[in-house]
DNA sequence: TGTACATCAGTGAACGCGCGTTCACTGATGTAC
DNA sequence: TGTACATCAGTGAACGCGCGTTCACTGATGTAC
């Protein structure tokens, strides 16, 4: 493919992203996306198919940047705190309004499509593999061992999906983002124990880090 | 309005959920909906000025009847622990297909206008409002105190959608549907402390039945 | 209860626009010598 | 390095369809007496 081709699609590509985000994918059209991006509509044929497949290849693009960015991050982090581990996270995966719109659609849409449910699937799984070595070591230093690494890597993806949209919805809300960070503290420390075996189940630690992610008073000892 | 009138609206209102569910709200047209339904073009106009204005009241509609189902069904349990509770809410408000992808569609629809997300944080809103007492009684008949009410409803209604999409992603696996209910436990948990004093009757409270969810079956006689 | 009239609610045809899709074309880029 | 030719990539006009929207109409429902 020449350079001048690879441009051209790359710039549809980007053109896509803004109008799906503006107007939704089932609303946009494939002039929209044409002149967005300073093309006639005969370009966009002569590169895609239709606009499912754009939108196909728009999301793969996007999502696997965003892992690389969230790899990235995290490669770079030696984190002797899961809280650290996790604003380094959080940091390199903004909750995005236009992204996650289209995620929400494309979501909606994969559901319909048995072959883009899969390709979905393997996104989180990759998702999964990035973040869970991480994660595990993160909290190892913390002491503590995670008790089921795939139930936890899933309840961490479903965390961030469903306060990314509360986050969205009430933008201006402190509380909301700072409950956001609590939520995934809380569930750090739901899915481990403490390391050290003489501790008792889940009570009297010593100094509990992911333990105590509440301001005030997490525990009292019995 | 007549009897004749509202039948018809109503037609409309059911055949707009499926075809949505089936084409995507923005693929989807009046023609369809109307044919769906049985009517002529005409009668749409008759009824509702646009798409728009069709989507938003079936979603208010279905979304109100799920909360009274939701309310209906916690009513009627009087649960003596939390997974009692829990169960009722999860087979009241169950994981549905269809309704999750109008859903997704219409909070992304939301939040590109801004009537339409205070529609949707209102809604939210009546969602905390009718499990909170529910949830806050159910945990201090297990001898839990809630720390933070607000916060803990957040979270419980970020883990429901968070999680959905995950039982939608792989229906057939057993195990992400347990380990979404894993997590709602594990939730209920971190947002709640042992009430030192109270020795309720269930009799489980030393070893807290919240905090150890994983067991298949909710819990074991003494 | 029947008849005459009024209003309502949905019909279906008509109009026109916007867009998807195609395709002959031209200007840009590459290649051979 | 220049010239001639080949291929590639995007242009822009053309076609036609599907759908949104309107509206005069008719059959259904309601009302008065």
């Amino acid at each position: 493919m020449s350079a001048r081709r690879a441009r051209t699609r790359q710039r549809l590509l980007d053109a896509a992203l803004d109008v799906f985000a503006e107007e939704g994918f089932g609303r946009s059209t494939v002039e929209q996306v044409c002149e967005r991006a300073g093309f006639t509509r005969g370009a966009f044929y002569s590169n895609f198919t239709s606009l499912d497949e754009l939108f196909l290849a728009m999301w793969e693009q996007r999502s696997a940047r965003m892992l690389d960015d969230l790899r990235a991050a995290l490669a770079d982090v030696s984190p002797d705190v899961p809280e650290a581990a996790l604003h380094a996270a959080l940091a390199a995966v903004p909750v995005d309004d236009p992204w996650y719109r289209v995620t929400a659609e494309f979501t909606a849409h994969a559901l319909r499509h048995p072959a883009l449910r899969r390709v979905v699937a393997a996104r989180e799984q990759a998702i999964l593999e990035t973040i869970m070595p991480v994660v595990v070591a993160a909290l190892t230093r913390a002491g503590r061992r995670v008790t089921d690494e795939e139930a936890l890597g899933r309840a961490l993806v479903a965390v961030h999906d469903g306060t990314s949209v509360q986050v969205l919805m009430e933008p201006d809300s402190r509380s909301v983002r700072g409950q956001r960070e609590q939520l995934f503290l809380h569930v750090l420390d739901a899915y481990s124990t403490p390391d050290d075996d003489s501790a008792p189940d889940d009570g009297g630690m010593p100094n509990e880090p992911a333990a105590s992610p509440v301001p005030a008073e997490p525990e009292e000892p019995q």
